[in-house]
DNA sequence: CTGTTAGCGCATTCAG
DNA sequence: CTGAATGCGCTAACAG
């Protein structure tokens, strides 16, 4: 593979000003820069990164730590993450650490072997003490933005309100009348992200002076079945619950299923809301309120606050948080029986 | 920050026996390994990955190109494929070329610098003869993998036969007696995956001895929109097709959003089949036929084929195609009026 | 404008 | 088993 000697030789000049046409043209005659493309083109040369990089103590390379990308709401981060950071002539690693600190910890090492000048946590992260002070310390020298993910005071953070959203939803519920609301969250005790909502949901429920011994909090696994197996568990409950809110759209699904399965339609006999504001949200039939998450919005920001930092260091952390909002559609009603307040 | 010479320092050793209780420490003596070790710890060292890349001319990263990831069935492949590529200790530098060939260019020019040992290209994407040239240029030196894009003799390829689930679908519903079958499909002018679904589909169509002009070929955006404008559309002909297959399932979302709102049940006023077995195809009701196509599998066979060329390399390119299955599911039925065959 | 020179941080000969 | 010395490919002073 030609090298920029190479490249120096058969166009007669010194490597210095090979370096120079391709980083500072204009500082190169005329002459001298033809007969160095040429040879560049002849030889098929291709730059060694590498090399520069070690040279200029530059990468030019983010890393991005997530635990699981098969979910409506984060590739839409990423992608346009991805988008903003490509287009700024960053590059970025991915790795998947299923929410395994063991692993997450092997991949913060490895990119940091890497140099890259830049970490991004997506989505929620299992609580890990050990991992959380490393993060802390990384966080001294280089940028680090939490996504959906709130808790150090030296990281930067973007996400939405998730305790909010919960919020905004559980209090629609309750404002319809609704008093046996079940609510399908994630392991709260574990995941950050399902502990928000809860806070949020419970908020709600204490400040509209409800009963939370008449609601049902369920957890189960973040998905289709999920939802789908804890709905029919709990409408064969005796006092079925008349409203579901759940941590996730997909969830949510699965309580529709279960919904037609038991001949409950909605929203006049059960009414659900949902969370994250996916397409699937206004495919299902009817289509389905939910709590909206701006993912797309999110990526973006994270990405210009992200190059913010890295052209300005050092600099203090910031913190965005959306405002989410419930969007609402046609998969809520009034509980059909007058439920007393 | 610390660097190999003064970690050498601290511990009273040479650089080299710092370097080799790094790579391979059972060649130092207990005594010095401790003492390096130690010093490591105390000044928080962490290995440089580029001047070790630089020397070594391996970086143990792997380039990923896709269109795009905001469908159901990517981050699927991309997740098991890092999975895989991360236990083996490579990483993975990821781009999105939003389908356009100059951004593509310009992403494999970026990861070429960057030395990456392999390339991925994931996803259907668009003609383009020059980067098809320069693609199959890279292949001579370089492990390029093509996943559910088949055009290339030298690279390698990852693919769901996508014309014979195409065939498959359209075949069932041949079978089942109807014959005014709308098929919603992408570009199949731009891009490869609708091409090869389109061929599967007149296969079919062909073998049955079919009438080809009582079929409808749609071209729709392959999303949610496209599916239910483009079925709402063909839904008020005087002549509606009783059965749709669809290039994607949410598309086929769109489709069975439609069919509900102009009151036609499905599977008995309209069977519906969907592409790629996502988990949204079971999450609709009527639960939908569908054509699989094994994300998971298709990025974990990537992975390892690109360990297996990676590891001796030079070696020919390998293709692997899957055979992909017809899920039976409830969206099918024979049409309503006995429509002569 | 141009060439010479000196490293960036590390792995790896080669002697000892 | 260990250390001194060399160079991976490139950039950045520094003189000219």
């Amino acid at each position: 593979m030609a090298t920029i000697k190479d490249i120096a030789k058969t166009a007669h000049v010194s490597t210095a000003t090979v370096s120079r046409v391709l980083n500072t043209p204009d500082a190169v005659s005329e002459e001298r820069r033809r007969r160095v493309l040429q040879a560049i083109e002849r030889l098929n040369y291709t730059p060694n990164a590498l090399a520069r990089e070690l040279k200029t103590n530059r990468t030019g390379a983010v890393g991005i730590l997530l635990p699981d990308i098969t979910n409506t709401f984060t590739p839409t981060v990423i992608e346009s993450f991805l988008q903003v950071m490509n287009r700024h002539g960053y590059n970025t690693l991915l790795c998947i650490t299923n929410a395994d600190p063991q692993l997450e910890l092997e991949y913060i090492r490895m990119m940091n072997k890497k140099r890259v000048e830049g970490f991004v946590f997506l989505g929620s992260r299992c609580f890990s003490e050990k991992n959380d002070d490393f993060i802390e310390h990384i966080a001294q020298k280089l940028p680090v933005i939490a996504i959906d993910y709130l808790d150090k005071p030296s990281v930067s953070h973007i996400m939405a309100d998730e305790a909010q959203g919960a919020y905004l939803a559980a209090r629609h519920l309750l404002a319809l009348g609704h008093r046996r609301i079940a609510f399908l969250n994630g392991d709260h005790t574990r995941y950050t992200t399902y502990y928000y909502k809860r806070e949020g949901f419970l908020r709600a429920v204490h400040e509209m002076s409800a009963d939370l011994s008449a609601c049902s909090l369920v957890t189960v696994q973040p998905n289709y079945l999920g939802g789908y197996e804890a709905a029919c568990r709990l409408f064969e409950l005796p006092e079925r619950p008349t409203a579901v809110f759940t941590a996730g759209d997909q969830i949510a699904v699965g309580v529709y299923r279960a919904a037609q399965e038991h001949g409950l339609p909605i929203p006049e006999a059960l009414s659900v809301i949902g969370f994250s504001g996916s397409p699937i949200s206004m495919s299902v039939y009817p289509p389905m309120t939910t709590v909206s998450q701006f993912a797309q919005e999110t990526g973006e920001q994270a990405a210009r606050l992200m190059l913010e930092i890295l052209q300005k260091t050092p600099s203090a952390p910031q913190n965005m948080i959306f405002a989410p909002e419930l969007i609402l559609r046609q998969s809520c009603a009034p509980p059909q029986s007058g439920i007393p307040l």
